[in-house]
DNA sequence: AATAATTAAGACAATTTTGTCTGAATTGAA
DNA sequence: TTCAATTCAGACAAAATTGTCTTAATTATT
């Protein structure tokens, strides 16, 4: 299961992916509208991305957040070892720490199996993908 | 994910029905020396499960934990649901509101399906399966 | 140049989860 | 009956996660 920090990461990424199309950069209050999430803590979630590349950001009046094409298609799985590691790709499926490939646990193989494909979905999964399918009524900000 | 609550808990279970063959009770300190967990805290846990009847226990001298046989066919899922609850059985895989059934997002359905597998898997294990897989030298405490 | 709008950075705060302590109640044994 | 060993109960504490504030830096517009 993913952090609550993760969730929200992934649906930013997905609101900003969704919304740069046209060069204009999209700002933490109307992503936090959207995704239903703190303004400012997301802010924090996306400063974190971008500084490890995930996403564009630049400061001042029109600033924002931006996610190019080659962004767009990073799959979900980077975003979320990148803010929770990989522990949910990883381990028993029982916490036993003499589980193992030689000496399996009842559960071993079967998690293990199920727990790849939930991997697998992460990393075939991009940004991109997730460009058709919004919000029916999307918040938007006007500019004044 | 399971919780360290929730996997400290399941450990117990299972080392708690591995050791309930012969009638003596097991009890916390032994318990977690050997699945390596805090002492008390351990305690907490199965005291909660078995307020919620999922194993018996016994105050005063030579007492602790006992699973029967009866106890012993419970389902890891069942313990898994008294602790973390379902959240981990549900929702969507990136937790997006406007995902749903009529308007699944790009992974839905696999997602799901994983999902489910795990579920399967944790509610056709019961703690009886467990009972032949142990450590290789079990910390056991001698009566003085 | 001044102003307004934005992210960046770091400290701070609240909440949740994890872990501990202390004393009471209970039990079996000496 | 006394004592030692255990769980029970509830308060307490520490650590991790989630969330906020405040100031600085940057940017575009006027």
């Amino acid at each position: 299961m993913l952090s609550k920090t993760c969730e929200y990461a992934l649906r930013a990424m997905i609101y900003v992916a969704q919304n740069s199309q046209n060069g204009t950069m999209v700002n933490i209050k109307e992503i936090s509208e959207n995704i239903g999430s703190p303004e400012l803590f997301i802010g924090k979630i996306l400063q974190n991305l971008s500084k490890q590349g995930f996403l564009q950001s630049s400061k001042g009046r029109y600033g924002g957040f931006y996610i190019d094409e080659k962004d767009a298609k990073r799959s979900l799985a980077d975003i979320v070892v990148a803010i929770d590691g990989d522990k949910m790709f990883r381990g028993c499926g029982v916490g036993l720490d003499y589980c193992s490939e030689k000496k399996p646990c009842p559960i071993h193989y079967e998690y293990k199996e199920a727990r790849t494909a939930i991997h697998n979905i992460y990393k075939s999964a991009t940004l991109v993908q997730f460009k058709s399918l919004t919000r029916d009524v999307p918040v938007r900000l006007k500019r004044t």
